[in-house]
DNA sequence: CGCCGAGTTGAACTGAATCAAGAAACGTGG
DNA sequence: CCACGTTTCTTGATTCAGTTCAACTCGGCG
């Protein structure tokens, strides 16, 4: 994969941007090769980064009481942050890891805000990210609040159906908000009534 | 209070406009006085407008089978639109109405489109309003994933102390996804051990 | 081959829902 | 301003979905 067909991902799937904007936005990138397992953000760091998927998943996940809880997960041509401490500069509640080896770009927040101000058609393709990330948690506020632990799991089965072969079924039960073996009981059809 | 002190406290709270931009967003804006219990929403319409509560409150909510669950509640100073609808331009699976008597700001999506496309500063307003809508809803699920009955009460509690002036106890408890009678019992000090 | 983390299965427990009934507050018209 | 009907909230008893604890299985990897 060119970098022009990053490029063009990302501008057929959130927002276009002029030749002069993508250049500028290609001299502010990191290009990182990372392995599954290693950690992007700790909790209490303050992580000023946003990191796009070129190839490969990520997870965001919090430590409660020593419970490990999945927040977000995130896959090719999607982004991941750390978005409390990315948007609102305090010290991240969350860890970032790599579910498998991945292929990222990274941008600091200050390149970030260089670019929208300098560029109208920037500022509309973080706007669209954005929107696009609110809609997914109000779809997941309105799963969470109408279904079953079944629902809930056929919902994101519904939405990625390849996420079982990518997450671990503990990391699906901890972001669905149910036990790992409530989760192990839903998926055995001999629990069908 | 002034239409220059309301676009004032717009600018403050979320992101400044240019006078040329404020001019045209005010010729932009519709101004609607309407009765507690009215309704800006019904279920299945298609609505493309978003509202800026100047004075009043709102709720958006699902009848789902029936039951009635809140999804939103915005206060003064806030915006309320049916999210689904406005920014996917699909059937609002909410209805939208007034909490309070209310003076409200309505703009369509026609008029946002246009004014984000000729004024920057415009759209970076919506992507700041965006940005915090995303970040409560964060929040939220936070608050959902982490925490019981009673916590869950004592966090919106913290966030808007005023809540349950203006806010039927069965809208709360809906909201906070348990039901209303629990959330009476959490209430009654009596039930403490 | 044996260990270890991931997932499964079973049994007991529990927080909150549901069902049911009554009390308080609200508002509307006389 | 009061009476009455409606809506909102409270209280009690029972039930249940899902948790927790515990033991076990399986598959991959050093």
């Amino acid at each position: 994969m060119t970098i022009e067909e990053i490029v063009n991902k990302i501008n057929e799937t959130y927002s276009p941007l002029t030749l002069e904007c993508q250049q500028e936005l290609l001299s502010h990138s990191t290009l990182l090769s990372l392995k599954k397992g290693e950690s992007l953000v700790r909790e209490g760091q303050y992580s000023d980064k946003t990191y796009y998927i070129i190839k490969g998943a990520a997870r965001a996940y919090y430590l409660k009481d020593g419970k490990d809880i999945s927040d977000w997960f995130a896959f090719e041509n999607e982004f991941i942050s750390s978005i409390i401490s990315f948007f609102t500069d305090k010290p991240s509640p969350h860890y970032l890891e790599l579910l498998e080896d991945a292929l990222l770009i990274e941008l600091s927040r200050a390149s970030i805000e260089k670019l929208s101000d300098k560029y109208h058609d920037f500022e509309r393709l973080i706007r669209v990210i954005v929107t696009k990330t609110m809609l997914s948690q109000q779809e997941r506020i309105a799963s969470i609040q109408f279904y079953n632990a079944e629902q809930k799991y056929q919902n994101i089965l519904a939405i990625r159906p390849d996420i079982t072969q990518r997450v671990p079924l503990t990391d699906i039960a901890s972001y669905l908000g149910i036990s790992l073996e409530t989760l192990s009981r839903i998926r055995n059809p001999k629990n069908r009534i």
